[in-house]
DNA sequence: TCGATTTGACCAAA
DNA sequence: TTTGGTCAAATCGA
């Protein structure tokens, strides 16, 4: 019973996938009538929906894990979150109360867009170990990669996650985050329409918010997602749906 | 002036 | 040798 399910979520993730990017596809043509758009965003909506229940035989009400190990060994694990702008409008600075420092930027292999390096502003000061990768999806522009590393042991994380607003995952320094109105950050980053230019990621969500046209999935997995890193298109295929507080802090196991 | 970003170089793992 | 991750100098903006 527990394959059927899993093979049913299996091409239910496919489903998925292929929903998202058509969404995103007609959402980046402008002349795409406006039912073809709706229609596109039911389509998805219906298909997460689905996931779910057919995930929910393990875990009620959704799928969720963190597990995240990592193939390379110099990642042992990590957690991984999908998150999804509304448009390109709202590409503009994630703020979930955490400092994000970018310290790198690398092209990687067979993937579309560079994939963006953060780690924590307070690294030096407090010995704050937290890192995260961010790398815009292949097929979908409108999508992120978001992977973490470490944990957040600053003031300001611990700060930030005993705020009402923010749940744990505080291994990870995970809040909730609302991509469509961005709050002030501290870092103002501008999403640039042009997809080459990568994204600068000063803070990002992962625990999942979803409004009407924002979500995003946390994956725990193979964090290295070669060819675009469009998480439901992985091998992997293990989607994790958004369980606030469903993290828990010895996932960190690197 | 200080802090953040950019970007080429370097290093380690596979 | 290739590739991913990090470092650090240069640069930019508040």
């Amino acid at each position: 019973m527990e394959g059927t399910t899993a093979t049913l979520a299996s091409e239910l993730d496919g489903l998925l996938a292929m929903a998202r990017e058509l969404e995103a596809r007609v959402d980046g043509d402008q002349g795409a009538p406006g039912a073809a758009r709706e229609l596109c965003a039911e389509l998805a909506a219906s298909v997460d929906r689905a996931v779910r229940l057919a995930g929910s035989g393990g875990n009620a009400g959704g799928r969720a894990c963190v597990n995240g190990r990592l193939r390379s060994g110099r990642n042992a694990a990590a957690v991984r979150a999908q998150v999804r702008v509304a448009s390109m409008h709202d590409l503009g600075p994630l703020d979930d109360g955490l400092s994000w420092r970018k310290y790198g930027q690398k092209d990687i292999l067979g993937a579309t867009y560079p994939r963006a390096y953060f780690r924590c502003t307070h690294r030096h000061s407090q010995g704050c170990q937290a890192t995260k990768q961010v790398q815009r999806a292949h097929a979908d522009p409108l999508l992120f990669d978001v992977v973490y590393h470490g944990a957040h042991t600053c003031a300001q994380a611990a700060a930030a996650l005993a705020g009402p607003e923010h749940q744990p995952p505080a291994a990870f320094g995970l809040e909730q985050q609302q991509q469509s109105s961005p709050p002030a950050a501290p870092q103002g980053i501008q999403w640039p329409a042009e997809p080459m230019t990568p994204p600068s990621f000063p803070s990002s969500p992962a625990g999942c918010y979803t409004p009407a046209s924002s979500w995003c999935q946390l994956t725990g997995g193979y964090g290295y997602a070669a060819g675009g890193g469009l998480g439901a298109d992985m091998e992997f295929d293990e989607l994790f749906w958004n369980t606030p507080g469903f993290f828990e802090p010895e996932v960190q196991n690197l």
